[in-house]
DNA sequence: CATAAATAGGATAAATTTATCCGAAATAAG
DNA sequence: CTTATTTCGGATAAATTTATCCTATTTATG
């Protein structure tokens, strides 16, 4: 469903958010390790999630991720999952067809639409400050 | 969604589905140039759905590729996925964990859980013959 | 200002997916 | 039996995604 990129984006912004609430900056190393994923690898979707804004950098010395906490709460995962893989998920045909619409759609299209509605509704309606709160009270992992 | 060896492997199905429906095998060039996919790796495709007995392959002259008509109802969207993708789409963790379940959640869990499942009743719901009547009708496409 | 610590970003490599090519094997028909 | 036709399957190539490495740039601190 998700790119392994997609995967770690979305685990390092929840572990990024977690940090945070506590006032802790963290470093690739420190994230990779804590979400079981290649550090370098990490370090380049962190990129793309400061370029999108979802996560701030701060460079040099003390340096390291981090979220204004106020910002928790309006982050929708939504938001993580388009800054690394676009839009793909929610345009384009299920069967990959360049136009399907009403007019003209694949055999697939209507069922098709109701599944990623589904999708759509679960990315927007879930914020980082839910994820977060699951990882703080233990209730859910980021890793094994 | 679906891998593009996915996307192609359904078309390629309904295709056929449509002209075993009216006596008539199809071979590889034909399906391609219907699907709008390539030849060669279409051929390699159908070759996956012939060793899953979703479709019927017959060799030499007067050959192609059919699927018996009583079995055109029977067949599900499913069985054209699982034969290309695997299970992959069933299993495994939104996020990768290698490990996530009830007792061991990662944070998207249950809201991954939900679209899901949707997407395997849409899967398992949807019959080979509703696709390819909506082709015959000319109500749906297969490509553009 | 010098130094150490940290992210940014380009170059490159490995792995996977997508795509092509070609000879082998099977089959219908003359 | 021979030939033409057609799928099968292995080898290979191209494209994309995933992953690594190294240097440049930024910044806090002494």
């Amino acid at each position: 469903m998700f790119s392994k990129a997609c995967e770690y984006g979305i685990k390092a912004t929840i572990f990024i958010a977690v940090n945070s609430s506590e006032n802790r900056r963290v470093s690739p190393k420190e994230i990779s390790e804590e979400i079981d994923s290649p550090q370098a690898f990490t370090a380049k979707i962190l990129q793309a999630l400061v370029r999108h804004k979802v996560v701030k950098s701060v460079r040099g010395a003390y340096g390291g991720f981090e979220i204004d906490k106020g910002k928790i709460a309006t982050i929708k995962l939504s938001q993580i999952v388009f800054a690394i893989d676009g839009d793909q998920i929610y345009k384009g045909c299920g069967l990959g067809l360049h136009t399907c619409n009403e007019k003209h759609p694949c055999p697939v299209h209507d069922k098709f639409m109701v599944v990623r509605e589904e999708l759509r509704d679960m990315l927007e309606n879930t914020t980082l400050e839910q994820l977060a709160l699951d990882i703080k009270s233990g209730v859910a992992f980021l890793k094994i």
